[in-house]
Formats: C-alpha cells, sequence, structure tokens
DNA sequence: AACGTTTGCGCAACTGTTTGCGGAAAAAAC
DNA sequence: GTTTTTTCCGCAAACAGTTGCGCAAACGTT
C-alpha cells in the first residue's frame, strides 16, 4: 500500500504542499482554520513524516550509531537500557553495530555509520585495539562521538568509564581491611586497558599494605570457563589465597564455583569481592560483595553527552578536546568478605 | 567537513552525475578509460554513497527494526548476535526498539519502523500483548514482519519459536524417567504465552507418568529475586520436592542458591533441570542439566527467514500467511539430575 | 483615501542518487 | 559516401519534505 504523503494531503485539499508542510509543524503562517483542518486530514489518511527525506534536506539524521566490541550478556545490556531511555525521549534511534571483537569490523562498523550518516557515533573499542590506526574515518566524519567502558585515551572525544585503578585499588584495600594477608586476582583480556588499570590498582593497593604480591596469585582468563579453571588452579595450590579479586561478572560467575568446590569457609578462610554491574552478585551463591560498576549509569550518560554534543554543535567547528568522565563505583557488602571490626559504635 | 557527493566528482571532471552513478555500479553505458579514472578519484576523494539519498530514490532501506520487550542479560544478546551475524553479510542495518515491557512502547516502536521506512520488523511482544489490538499499523506498512520467542498466535506472520510444550515436557520426562516422584515447577510470568506452554507440558508430563500434581509445588516469578524466594519457600516447606524444574535462564539463576543452601544433595535428594540458552548452566554450582534453548540459532533463523521475505518480496501482494517454525533443544546432562540406569551396556 | 503593515499562502529550488530517454559521435555495414 | 548500428554520455525528472522569497488580500493608521 502507497504511503501518504504531504504532497498526497496538499493535492487532497487542492493547496501546495508547502502549506501542509508548515501547517503540521504549527508554522505561524498559516491559518488556524486552515491548519486544523490540514492535521484532521493527515491523521485521518494516517500521515507519517518520511525521516530520510526529511534528513536528505536538513542534513540531522535521527540516528545515532553504537559500536560495541561484542554483545554479550554482561555489561553491555544494562549499558544499551540506559542509552535507550535517554535517546528514545530525545526523539532518536539506535543503530546497533556489534564488533565481534574484530578490527577489520569495527573500522566497517565506522564506515557504516558514515553511509548512514549518523548524528553521533557512540563506541567501545574492541580489546583488540591499541592504536588510533584507521581511525581516520573518525573525524572525517565530523560526528560527535563518545567513548565509554574500552576507550582509547589519545583521542580527542568524550569518555565515559569507570574509576578502574581505583576501584580495584578499594577493593583491595577493603580486602586487607578485613584481615586478608594473601590475595590473588583473576582478570580478563590483559590487552584491555582496563584490565592493564585494575591490574595497577590492585598490585598498588598490595603495596601501599606493605603486603607481598605474588606472580602465582594474578592470572588473566579470556572467558568465564577460563576463569573457573584458573580458580580452581589457584584454591588447589600449596598455599591458597585468602582473599580473591574478580575483575568482572564474567570473572566472578566461572571462578566462583570453583571457590566454593574447594570447601573453603567463606569469607572466614577466604574473602571474595569483584567489580561487577550490579545483578549478577545477588544472584550467586554465596552473594558477593562487589562493586558496583553500574552499566546502566555509564549508558545514560554516554548518551546525555551525545546529546548534548549534537544540539551544541561545538563539536565539528573548532578542534574539540575530549574530556573523560569518571564514575566512582560505590562499595555493596552482601557477605563475602568479612565484617570491619568498627571502631566506633 | 563537507561529504563528497557525486555531484563532487562530476564536477571535478567535467562530467555529468548520472555518468559517475553509472560508472560506480558497472553500468556498461559507461567507457572503460572513464569508469577507471571515476573510480580513482571517488577512492581519492573518500566517496561514499549517501543511503538515505539511495533510499529516497529506490525505496529500498537497508534497516531493519527489532522490537524486543526488554534488554535482558537473558537470551536476547544471543538472538541479537544471531541476527546481526546473518543481517551484516547482507549489508543490512539493525535498528534497535526495545520495548521495556509497555504495550504503548511496543506500538510506538511500531511506529518508528513506519517512520524510518524499515525493510522489515523483527519482534518479540511484551508481556502484556495478549491481542492484536493496536497492530494494525503492522499491517498498513506492508513491509515483513517475523516474529520470535514471545509471539501472538492469530498474526499471519512467520514465527520462529521454541517447542515449549515439548520442552517443558521432556524435562519433566527426564525428571519423572531418573526416578523424581515429587516436581516443582518455578515459572516466569503467567501472562506469557511461554509459560502457559510450559506449563501445560509441565503438568501433562506429571499426569502421564500417573503422578500427581500439586499446586504447591508451582510458582510464577516474575525476576530473579522472585525465583530465589519461591525456591526457598519450596525447600523450606514440611514436604519439599525431590525434582525442580526451572522454565528460563533467569528462574534458575535465582532459584539455584536457594536450592543448594537448603542442604539436599543433588541430584539424589533434589534434581533440577531448566530451559536456557546454553551459557549459565555451565557457570553455575552445582552445573544444572538443561534443555538447549539456543537464543543464536533463533535469531539467525529469525534472520534468514527476514532476508527471504525481502528479497521475495512476496510479502505484500497477496495476503500472506505465516508458517511458525519450532526448534526442539536437545538436552545437555551436567549432572543435576540422577543418570538413568541404561539397561543396555 | 492613500499609505504601511500584517496575515496567509503559493512558487520554486534544493538535498543526493537513480534512470528512462535522447542524441551526438564513432564504428560498422552497405 | 551514405546509411545503419553501436558506443558513450548528458538531460531532466523523480523520490518526500523544507524553506527563502514573493505576493495578494486584509487590516490598521493617519
Amino acid at each position: 500500500m502507497k504511503r501518504t504523503t504531504i504532497k498526497d494531503i496538499a493535492q487532497q485539499l487542492g493547496i501546495n504542499p508547502s502549506t501542509v508542510s508548515r501547517a503540521l509543524k504549527d508554522h505561524p503562517d498559516i491559518g488556524a482554520a486552515l491548519r486544523a483542518e490540514i492535521k484532521q486530514l493527515a491523521a485521518q489518511m494516517h500521515y507519517r513524516p518520511n525521516h530520510m527525506a526529511v534528513y536528505l534536506r536538513q542534513r540531522s539524521s535521527k540516528l545515532v550509531g553504537l559500536i560495541v566490541p561484542e554483545v554479550t550478556m554482561f555489561f553491555y545490556p544494562s549499558v544499551m537500557k540506559g542509552i535507550q531511555n535517554v535517546l528514545h525521549d530525545a526523539g532518536y534511534n539506535l543503530i546497533m553495530l556489534p564488533s565481534n571483537e574484530s578490527l577489520e569490523r569495527e573500522v566497517e562498523n565506522i564506515r557504516i555509520c558514515y553511509e548512514n550518516d549518523v548524528a553521533g557515533i557512540m563506541l567501545s573499542f574492541s580489546r583488540y585495539r591499541h592504536t588510533t590506526e584507521q581511525l581516520s574515518t573518525l573525524e572525517e566524519m565530523g560526528a560527535p562521538v563518545v567513548m565509554f567502558d574500552k576507550i582509547i585515551e589519545d583521542l580527542p572525544y568524550d569518555a565515559i568509564i569507570l574509576e578502574d585503578f581505583q576501584s580495584a585499588y578499594s577493593a583491595i584495600s577493603h580486602l586487607i581491611a578485613t584481615g586478608c594477608k594473601k590475595i590473588a586476582g583473576i582478570f580478563g583480556n590483559p590487552d584491555l586497558r582496563i584490565t592493564q588499570l585494575r591490574l595497577d590498582g590492585f598490585k598498588q593497593a598490595i603495596k601501599d599494605a606493605g603486603l607481598e604480591c605474588r606472580d602465582e596469585y594474578i592470572c588473566f582468563s579470556n572467558s568465564s570457563y577460563e576463569a573457573e579453571r584458573d580458580a580452581r588452579h589457584l584454591m588447589a595450590s600449596a598455599d591458597p589465597p585468602d582473599g580473591i579479586f574478580a575483575m568482572t561478572d564474567e570473572i566472578i560467575i566461572g571462578s566462583l564455583p570453583s571457590i566454593v568446590r574447594s570447601g573453603k569457609n567463606i569469607p572466614e578462610e577466604c574473602s571474595i569481592i569483584c567489580i561487577s554491574d550490579g545483578f549478577l552478585p545477588y544472584c550467586l551463591h554465596p552473594k558477593v560483595t562487589f562493586l558496583h560498576h553500574d552499566g546502566y549509569e555509564v549508558g545514560k550518560l554516554t548518551a546525555q553527552r551525545m546529546l548534548k554534543l549534537i544540539e551544541d554543535g561545538e563539536f565539528s567547528n573548532n578542534n574539540y578536546k575530549g574530556t573523560v568522565t569518571m564514575l566512582k563505583p560505590p562499595l555493596i557488602e552482601l557477605g563475602t568478605t568479612r565484617t570491619l571490626k568498627s571502631s566506633t559504635k
């Protein structure tokens, strides 16, 4: 069935398309009577504006690209939810572009954004992205860019990230404060910047407490399955740790069963803490103390920043220099760490 | 920076835009020499076709709408992955439209698809959708529609779903065959059709085995948290079940800790089985026997059906009558059900 | 009554790309 | 050397909607 256009309405009423266009957007040039008539007929004919045509004329698409390294059940669903809620209210739509952890695909996704003339790009880089190589398209486009989570520092774009170093540092400090002496860390892909930062925080906290940081207590797991294996080995070693830090949801869900199976009392013999989106720790058994890395909040902030950039338009003209927003994750104690002997009270 | 258009190239070479257009798509009308020259300049000027303009001219957008009830960490990430992989290879892009479990938003999402003139819509309905009310826009559009997972039967569209009744039936039959007598089921939202079907399969299997189906063994949980509570109550009751069926990933992740905390031996005193996307059961402790409801496969099939409908174009003209594809989930035994006393071997 | 202002609408050009048609020049056929 | 065919490219319209400009009619002011 042919879609009703603005011309159809105009013809029907014997008037000019431009009049219809103006009437529908309450332009004062059009008289109240005619305007009402036009609107009524438009509704009756189920008129819906054609976004593409509008775009073509005024060069402002209502599409925003979202490039993520992969669609996993961890973190990204929350981020997407946050992004969607903000964008939808502003009348923007999201086009999803997973890179499947491939640099090539990432570059292609940027190209797709270009071809679809998105109003802006929100992106989180794949794990293999270490340099700004092949990212020139991003500049050429002139569209605003906001990075989140997995970012590259040298780029002149806004970024929304977690306080990675500080989070790990606090987590470990909490373990130490509650009596742990031999702390192990299970980390994600060592190529990732967030892994590096969290590892640094981990090491620094141990060092600052005057404890020894042992290499055999540091593992890198690329998946939940690897985390399961790494945790198993840790617990089965001659001198198992009495505190374990899991870097992400993906890590904790994999490693927790291994820790539980070891038969150690939790948290008395072995404390556990992780950085999490905030859902899983409540579901696991036992419930795991965590630092709340709120994906929804990251998504919300990313989208809000995006909208601001789009609407202000301060992006393309001068050489924009991005600002980094860091989120400070609160500590949520659920029982896998010992309680602090509270001095007062 | 201004985007280079086909006109820019034409002007640069002192020729007509139409010539450039034809040259770029290897139209035989254009001489080999000129064609090469055009292509070279196009590459040099970083020319990228403007999708919107192309669409406007030939009425075929490369956008496909994906309407889901909600962006959760369960099932949908897999589905999206399957969909993306298929669509991307065919040159289509995905526009994400979560309905947040709201009927109103669902209708609006359909309208958004209409305005963006998507080539097709893939949708999974929200839990409150029981009738075809307000779904007339779907027909008016004339765009192909493929439903998946949460579907409405009376609609004349293709559908990709799981064998819900049969899955639950097999799961329960397996519990019974391995010695369970008092089987409880933890289900999702009772409004959902898949809940109803799985519940029916559950009941039928118990009935067919000549066992008693007790009302107090049937719970409906709207979230992981509710599932945790329901499982806790079940295990704490005077006569706890010796077999538990969890309808989804969301249910099992919530209820498993409660079951484990009850202290019962698994699977000797209490067997557990669930329907799952296939990731979680391996991560949980203990690993849970499940029927593999493969979200990736659902997504893949949905997208493939979509492409076929778009390309064949057999959709809009005659009154299309959808076909339903049912996926048969395999049983994966991971240890929370007792082993069948194999007669042979 | 003559002039200035406001109101209300139409005309036409423009966005980037595609495509049917037409036509000049070159090549081929006679 | 003329006619026919082929090769190669330009012209212009079309897609749906927006917008600067123009212009007539109605209104308001001396």
